[in-house]
DNA sequence: AAGGCTATCAACCGCTTTTAT
DNA sequence: GATAAAAGCGGTTGATAGCCT
C-alpha cells in the first residue's frame, strides 16, 4: 500500500498558476470531464502533478465558485457549522455550494478565529464558560438542545434562502427559467473564474497590458469577458502562446453548460459529487446528516467529553 | 524611503479513505 | 480479500501586499 507519488518531482512545476496553464486545464476538463487526472499532465502537456490539477479545478476554476467576502450569513453559517462539526471543512463547505473547503479553512483562520478569540475574552463569553461547568445535568442538556437547535435554525435559514434563489440541486448552476436566453448562471462559471483571474493576472502585469493594447486593433479598456479586447488577444499567454482556441472552446462549453445543466452536473462531471451532494433545499437531507451525526460515534464522542459528577451535581469536562 | 511586521490566501504536504483491479 | 492507485481532506507553508515605525 503506502502513499502513491503524486509525480515524478523531477520536472514538475510548483507554485502558483498561469492563465495558460488554467486554460489549458479547464480546455482538458471540457474535453474529458474532471475525471482521471493522472491523465492530465500527459495529455495536456502541463507540467504538474495530478494532484495539483485537481486541486486547481477543485477550488479555482470549476463553475459554481463564488470568491470575495464573505457575507455576514455565510459567517454565521460558519462559526455555528464549525462549533457543531469541528473542523470538518469538507462538511462545513457542502452547507456553503458557493464557497470551497479551503476558502472556508482560510477565512476561518485568518478571521473567524481572531474574531471569536477576542469575542471569549469578554467578561460576557468568559463567564458564560465558566458557568458551562456548574450548571446542572438537566441545565446542560437544555443548552445543548438549544445549540442544535440554533445550528439547525441556522441550516433551516440557508437552505430556505437557496430556495428563495430557486436553488434546486437540478438548477444548480442556471437559473429555474432556463428557457429564456436570459438565463445566467447563479454561480461562476470556469470562463468567469479564468476571466477574473486573468484580469488580478494581467493587473498584476502592467507591462502585458500595455504591450497586447499596443499590438491589437482593438481598444483595450480592462481584461475579461466583458473586456473590449477580442478572444484572440485575450486568450494568449505572457509567453506568447495561442490559446484562442481552447479558449474559444471554453467559452462554447460554458454556454453549453448553462444552458444543459443537468447534463453537466450530472452526466459529464463525476467529479462534481461534491455539488451533487449539496444539500438538498427541498429535502431534509442535510438535517438528517446531523442527526445522524448527532447519534452516530463522533455526536457520542462529543458528548462523551463531558461527564457529570452526581455527587457535586456539577458537569465537566473530561 | 526603507525595513520590519502582520495578514492573507494560494498551493503544497502527507495522512486517510475510497475505488479499482 | 489483498493490493495499488486515486481521491479526499486538514494542516501547514511560502509569497506577497499592505501597514506601521
Amino acid at each position: 500500500m503506502g502513499r502513491p507519488p503524486c509525480s515524478d518531482k523531477v520536472g514538475v512545476k510548483k507554485g502558483p498558476w498561469s492563465p495558460e496553464e488554467d486554460i489549458m486545464l479547464v480546455a482538458y476538463v471540457q474535453e474529458n470531464g474532471p475525471a482521471n487526472w493522472r491523465a492530465v499532465p500527459a495529455n495536456t502537456g502541463l507540467r504538474r502533478c495530478s494532484k495539483s490539477c485537481r486541486l486547481r479545478w477543485t477550488n479555482y476554476l470549476r463553475p459554481g465558485i463564488k470568491r470575495g467576502t464573505f457575507t455576514d450569513h455565510e459567517e454565521k453559517m460558519i462559526i455555528q457549522l464549525q462549533a457543531l462539526l469541528g473542523n470538518k471543512w469538507a462538511a462545513i463547505a457542502s452547507y456553503l455550494p458557493e464557497r470551497t473547503d479551503n476558502d472556508i479553512k482560510n477565512y476561518w483562520n485568518t478571521h473567524l478565529k481572531k474574531q471569536l478569540k477576542k469575542l471569549s475574552s469578554t467578561d460576557e463569553i468568559s463567564s458564560s464558560n465558566r458557568n458551562l461547568h456548574s450548571i446542572s445535568r438537566g441545565q446542560w442538556e437544555r443548552r445543548l438542545q438549544t445549540d442544535i437547535h440554533t445550528a439547525k435554525q441556522a441550516l433551516h435559514d440557508a437552505l430556505s434562502i437557496n430556495e428563495e434563489n430557486c436553488c434546486s440541486s437540478s438548477e444548480f448552476f442556471t437559473n429555474s427559467n432556463s428557457n429564456t436566453d436570459d438565463a445566467t448562471p447563479i454561480y461562476a462559471s470556469s470562463a468567469e473564474n479564468i476571466a477574473r483571474l486573468l484580469k488580478e493576472w494581467v493587473k498584476n502585469t502592467p507591462k502585458y497590458e500595455e504591450s497586447k493594447c499596443s499590438n491589437s486593433s482593438n481598444t483595450c479598456n480592462n481584461v475579461g469577458v466583458e473586456s473590449s479586447c477580442s478572444g484572440e488577444v485575450l486568450a494568449e499567454g505572457k509567453t506568447g502562446v495561442d490559446l484562442s482556441e481552447p479558449f474559444e472552446s471554453l467559452f462554447g462549453f460554458e454556454y453549453q453548460s448553462s444552458s444543459n445543466s443537468d447534463h453537466f452536473s450530472r452526466s459529464t462531471s463525476p467529479s462534481l459529487v461534491r455539488v451533487e451532494t449539496k444539500p438538498d433545499p427541498n429535502g431534509l437531507g442535510p438535517l438528517s446528516v446531523l442527526e445522524e451525526w448527532l447519534l452516530d460515534d463522533q455526536g457520542k464522542d462529543y458528548l462523551e467529553k463531558f461527564s457529570f459528577d452526581d455527587g457535586n451535581r456539577k458537569l465537566f469536562e473530561i
